[in-house]
DNA sequence: CCCACACATGGAAGCGCTTCCACCGCAATA
DNA sequence: TATTGCGGTGGAAGCGCTTCCATGTGTGGG
């Protein structure tokens, strides 16, 4: 509470010289007004710096319009990863074209109640899930329905927007088959993102076509558990001569795990990534990986949601291969 | 609209047998309430689904409960920095505990009045804006000083919570000297983020004391400019030894830039970078840098925001240098 | 010259909520 | 027994806004 009076739409209208319902009018553009009225009203608004209560409004509107993007999973592996931040980034983008507020929310993995409380109130126009997963996603008040998207793959309940996981896996090992390796390894993500699912059954196929076998281990995103991972695989497998990771920010790590090792890279063994990070170029050596439209796929979910478009069903979008020095 | 009820204030209380008064004061926990009615409006509100309406709530109590982060100057720079991300993250923690939302909001660098139409009505808890410019934190509405915060170098009008840039600096290159380099160059950050000034001062005093001359070029935070920068300097002053960048994104590309030109690091040319990010410990040779605790940064502006603390002026968080094999 | 008709306008209702205030019954005190 | 005090309660006002509706005001056609 600022002592401070802010101007309402009644002192508008007083210093207009007109009525609260004809201010209103000039001001939310909708129903008829003189040229007079509008000017006066213009004049006031600007004169006053009257910026209209977004609460008040909402109340009366019942038309909430406020873009939430919920992201699931608040831990250190989504927060240095860079594809939250794009997605974030390009969602609020759109968001912002169609002048309507963003909120953001943190979740709790083992909460899937807490996407139900997010609606507070009916001030939502939409909800954009980011790594969602099937309890969440159906936890989703009812309300809601048809006005919430995933980005990632979700549940029949909600459309969701993904990179195709299953080709863009099969892209990249058939490169590494390519390139003559058959003892190839993969880091997959977290368990409890089913995004990762697709990528195994698709690198499982591959390998089962060009007669490997298949050798996974566990990975949850992080740099971290790239470096681990490389440790076991090479322990468990000395005569890997590959490992695609299902992140970029992994293979870095299995980057680092191979060199402190003393394996060369891509001399002994291949390394491929996922997703294309700003430092996948960056590495040395440059990390080959698979690029996505991830801006596009954020946006094409922030669109569905704010169009109340009935997009149900998954939309997956192509991911391409990018060859650099690593495989 | 749905055409699903949703229930409200008035169903919960005739639900409970009780008036909207008492039920509100039960559910807000405020003011007096028997143990009966608070049970059968605790039964009733479960039952009912019952979630109290935001817009509502706040346009009575005008006591805005969101937490507004900007981010000055969308470009591509901001969307791949790091940083950013850890400032959000951070904020939005802290936002969280208290139970407040928190909306996101992506200014564009040359329109200042932006920030003031950000504050759309009085539902706004506080905010916290995210490489300030000056200009931008001028036209911060009257109503909301005293809520405002900066993260990074402000204005007296605001607190402002950022690095020892200055302190900072004077560790990293006094390093470089440490360790034998004297022709040391720098690159810097936009020009229109003022955090940078009080680095430049500190590398030209650094180098005024230890006889070299300041070799600055320009930089914008991005890698790419990092490699751009990196020829630039080595074709006008090719016996420069050591370079030293204001971020880390843009040291990695000096590396980057550096290796293409067959310059080794740290053999010929040592590279310092600034911030610590997550892939400065993954490039190859690993980045020697600085550590700034951002997360800490982040929350104490959010808190301030929050607790309406009247921290004026500048707070400086001291930083770390770190080590790795470039410099 | 009058009627119909569009357009512009103000009054008033009401969105869902909190909170002031008056009220009521009851136990404690005089 | 009469008075005070107090926890519990409901009525009602009002937050700032949009929008329905009835009421003017001007135009063109009959």
């Amino acid at each position: 509470m600022t002592g401070v009076h802010t101007a309402t739409l009644d002192d508008v209208a007083r210093a207009a010289g007109v009525s609260r319902a004809t201010a209103s009018r000039v001001i939310t553009g909708q129903g008829p007004a003189s040229q007079r009225s509008r000017d006066s009203v213009t004049a006031a608004v600007a004169a006053l710096g009257y910026v209209p209560d977004a609460s008040a409004r909402a109340l009366v509107t019942r038309t909430g319009t406020r873009l939430a993007i919920a992201v699931i999973g608040h831990t250190a592996a989504v927060l240095d990863d860079p594809y939250v931040g794009r997605v974030l980034t390009s969602a609020a983008h759109v968001a912002a074209e169609r002048e309507v507020g963003v909120s953001l929310h943190w979740l709790p993995l083992h909460d899937p109640g807490s996407l139900a409380r997010l609606a507070d109130g009916r001030g939502l126009g939409g909800l954009v899930v980011v790594n969602p997963t099937r309890p969440a996603l159906e936890t989703v008040p009812r309300e809601l329905r048809g006005r919430v998207a995933a980005v990632g793959v979700g549940t029949r309940h909600v459309p969701s927007f993904d990179v195709d996981n299953r080709a863009g896996t099969d892209g990249v090992v058939r490169h590494l088959v390519r390139t003559g390796r058959r003892r190839i390894a993969m880091v997959t993500g977290p368990a409890w993102l089913p995004c990762g699912d697709r990528a195994v059954e698709a690198y499982r196929k591959v390998l089962h076509d060009s007669g490997g076998e298949p050798r996974v281990v566990p990975g949850d995103f992080t740099a971290a558990r790239g470096a681990e991972a490389a440790v076991e695989i090479m322990a468990r497998w000395p005569d890997t001569d590959a490992v695609f990771a299902l992140s970029d920010l992994t293979a870095l790590g299995v980057l680092d795990g191979l060199h402190a090792l003393g394996v060369r890279v891509p001399g002994d063994v291949a390394v491929a990534g996922f997703d294309d990070i700003a430092f996948a170029g960056l590495s040395r050596p440059a990390l080959t990986t698979s690029t996505h439209p991830v801006e596009d796929i954020a946006a094409a979910a922030a669109q569905a949601v704010l169009d109340r478009r009935d997009t149900s069903g998954a939309t997956f979008y192509p991911s391409a291969l990018v060859v650099r020095e690593s495989a």
